[in-house]
RNA sequence: GGUGGGGUUCCCGAGUGGUCAAAGGGAUCAGACUGUAAAUCUGACGGCUCAGCCUUCGGAGGUUCAAAUCCUCCCCCCACCA
């Protein structure tokens, strides 16, 4: 089965050109093939996920995947599919972000020995000069058909318009594409949806200059049953970098999915194999739990590692009680099986406190908000009134209340707030 | 460059001298119901030393007992015209 046939049954697939001949490109070469991510933030995020799984179905099938960081392009920034223009980004901010996304891209990808690549489009954007790249690569666009661009549509059709220098975002796309098929024969590129319109440019250019066949694939934006774009949450995005985003609130997320995109994402983001994920289609009620037990568990080791799935895994067990996994359930998961019982919970988030300056008077609400369980006193306030605040588990019964002595378990005090935000007081 | 229209609390969007911490919707948070789901219902939704006080309506001044609302200057955005 061919990679394109892989990402089409998984669900990554939205559009691809030339099918029949990507196809068979795909078959009788070992492409490379690429996939831009803006380094706009130091981590990437959920929202990326399915770009970054794509690229590791390309190399798990033999195929050489690039992620390409946008430190050219991010000095620009992206009109596509955009209502408003993006802010720009220095270059030393882009420097510091393209760290850590490599960070992050090493898990999913394997770079050893130039199997994968990492590259930068400041390497050649920043050096081009403006009347030879007008001369070479302008003259192969044509506004007409650039203006009926559906990635440019909305920003036409807004308030705010669209900046000339947003308008060129296109053609430095599409020069990076003829710059990797140049330099690495990348004949494919990858992207989301609001790409199809770049990734054709590059299509065309390399056709005009190189006079070669390349070929794009788009992915489906990835919303949620809900409606909402994927990978938001009250805390805002699902960050994959673990300092930002805890493997536990990781995992969390992922067992909080909503019950009819269980499968979708099973395929998206697990490697499991397909004809077990169309079984966990006929689940219904509490047993599609535990598919998303399954789903957290396995998201969660592929973007931190083993060990953090499975002390997430107990944590949530400790926190929500015992978790079934059958033995039967997609057996190709490599979650360990049977009951997860309460047990220790280290990876909840704790914070270590001076046990003097906690029993001498301090205010539950200010306990609340020291360990960012609320944003502000009002915030911890709201939260008692409504009785959604927690102490070992015992609802705080008023604003005025205060931690004493009696509320240290083993010098720890466990603070709730709410049905699913935990944190943990550890004394020293 | 000219003319006209705008900038309101996370977002959209009312408000045109006091009754405005500012309608309504969305998002969010809590509670009930559940399966750590969805939907639904209820409540909350600037901050604080919380029955009171303080800071917000692009920015800086001013008028007034009193301004998001009136005046002046400035900054930014949009549309049309050139």
């Amino acid at each position: 089965m061919s990679v394109l046939s892989v990402l089409k049954e998984r669900g990554f697939v939205d559009a691809v050109t030339h099918t029949t001949e990507l196809e068979q490109y795909l078959e009788n070469n070992r492409a490379t093939c690429y996939i831009g991510f803006d380094p706009t933030a130091k981590s990437l995020h959920v929202g990326s996920l399915v770009c970054i799984m794509a690229l590791a179905h390309m190399q798990r099938n033999g195929h050489r995947p690039i992620a390409l960081v946008g430190g050219g392009t991010g000095l620009i920034g992206d009109p596509s599919g955009k209502t408003e223009m993006r802010q720009i980004i220095t270059q030393e901010q882009i420097d510091e972000n393209k760290s850590g996304i490599r960070a992050q891209l090493s898990r999913f990808l394997d770079f050893d020995n130039d199997q994968a690549l990492l590259l930068d489009n400041a390497q050649w954007l920043t050096k081009l000069e403006y009347i030879p790249f007008l001369r070479d690569i302008g003259r192969h666009f044509s506004i007409n058909r650039m203006i009926k661009a559906e990635s440019y549509k909305a920003r036409m059709a807004s308030e705010e318009g669209l900046t000339f220098i947003e308008f060129n975002y296109m053609l430095l796309q599409a020069y990076d594409f003829m710059k990797l098929a140049q330099e690495y024969d990348t004949l494919l590129q990858m992207g989301g949806s609001d790409q199809w319109g770049n990734i054709v440019a590059g299509i065309d250019l390399i056709r005009r200059t190189l006079g070669k066949q390349a070929f794009g694939i788009t992915f489906p934006l990835i919303t949620t049953a809900s409606g909402i774009k994927m990978g938001k949450t009250h805390k805002g995005a699902v960050w994959l970098d673990p300092d930002r985003f805890s493997p536990y609130d990781y995992y969390q997320f992922w067992v909080n999915c909503d019950d009819a995109d269980v499968t979708r994402f099973l395929a998206l983001f697990t490697f499991l194999p397909m004809h077990e994920i169309e079984l966990v289609k006929t689940l219904e009620g509490a047993d599609l739990n535990k598919a998303k037990t399954i789903l957290a568990y396995e998201a969660t080791k592929i973007a931190h590692g083993e060990s953090e799935a499975r002390n997430a895994l107990k944590a949530a067990a400790s926190v929500f009680g015992a978790v079934e996994v059958p033995e039967n359930l997609l057996p190709g998961a490599t979650i360990p099986r049977g009951i997860h019982s309460p047990a220790a919970d280290e990876a909840v988030p704790a914070t270590s406190i001076d046990a003097a300056a906690i029993v001498a008077d301090n205010l539950v609400i200010d306990l609340f908000v020291r360990t960012g369980l609320c944003s502000s006193k009002s915030d911890a306030r709201r939260l008692v009134q409504q009785g959604g605040a927690y102490v070992n588990g015992i609802r705080v019964s008023g604003v005025d209340q205060r931690i004493d002595k009696a509320d240290l378990v083993h010098g720890e005090i466990l603070l709730r707030a709410g049905k699913k935000k935990y944190h943990k007081l550890i004394l020293k």
